[in-house]
DNA sequence: TAAGAAATGTTATATTATAACATTAGGAGT
DNA sequence: ACTCCTAATGTTATAATATAACATTTCTTA
């Protein structure tokens, strides 16, 4: 099959990979961050922080929101993790991509994020900031819809 | 100068349109529906709930959370309104139009939120339909970086 | 004008998120 | 190994955003 270790859902990888990052860079991977982390990735839909936080406490002793919060806004400055906007939730990062888009496709009946690169902005923001309008930094994109699980139902 | 009504950002334009789309099509325009949109566009960058709130409480008596949140939600499900998922804030909606996608420009720096059209994504969305992958419904973009205002401060 | 539907008023509370400060753990330099 | 310093966590409290539930009022229309 050939996989590289991106195109593999599973949770080891990723927890690896976060692993070997925070050696590379000096950062602490403390009991909340790497248990965050491992629930995250445990699942194909978004979590919100309070359910996060329901599962930690079955891994450390009664956590409180801050712990929470904490680890997953490491985690998304690092990039590991993606908040979706529209659900306040948060889904695991299969690229650990350095560039500056995000984009989701979302299934309104069952609740399932996919990432997606259906679109490359770059370009067009890069005309759109010689226009000398407005410089762009980040883009987020949600396409709602209805994903192929749920068209067969 | 020759503009269109859609083309002037200024309040009583969208407030009118939505009179006339709230007899069109038999929807009551309420005191706090009409007051509600009447704040929203009053401004570029975009309220929140309880902004919209405290403002209203200026106008009628004592509202209530919900009071604000029910004139949103309709003016929103109209289309004259937007959500903006990543500030939870609200801004007038310029264009009222009936397509399926909202885009904004975002300036971190101060705030204002610009309404755009820099991508069609129909075309695109609907090859990925014919994927049999996933049927999208709507999208919706966010573009952040800074304004031309910004710039030069 | 009365009945039914739709919207609002009101109370309470759910959900999401952060401020503030005390405590603990880990790394750098001696 | 010890001390200092910094970063992270623990803990308490509360802020900010949003909705559930039910009583009351207002509008429509028959």
């Amino acid at each position: 099959m050939n996989m590289r270790k991106n195109d593999t859902p599973q949770q080891n990888g990723i927890v690896d990979q976060a692993c070997i990052f925070c050696v590379e860079n000096k950062e602490r991977l403390t009991r909340p961050r790497l248990e965050v982390l491992k629930i995250i990735a445990a699942n194909t839909k978004p979590l919100g922080a309070y359910e996060i936080l329901e599962r930690l406490g079955k891994v450390i002793d009664s956590p409180k929101p801050p712990t929470a919060y904490r680890a997953i806004e490491f985690w998304q400055k690092k990039g590991f993790i993606h908040r979706i906007r529209s659900l306040n939730a948060y889904v695991i990062c299969h690229a650990v991509h350095r560039h500056k888009g995000e984009q989701f496709m979302i299934c309104d009946d069952c609740g399932v994020v996919t990432e997606t690169h259906i679109y490359d902005f770059s370009e067009s923001l890069k005309n759109r900031a010689e226009d000398n309008t407005f410089i762009p930094s980040s883009w987020y994109v949600e396409i709602h819809g209805q994903c192929a699980q749920c068209q067969t139902n």
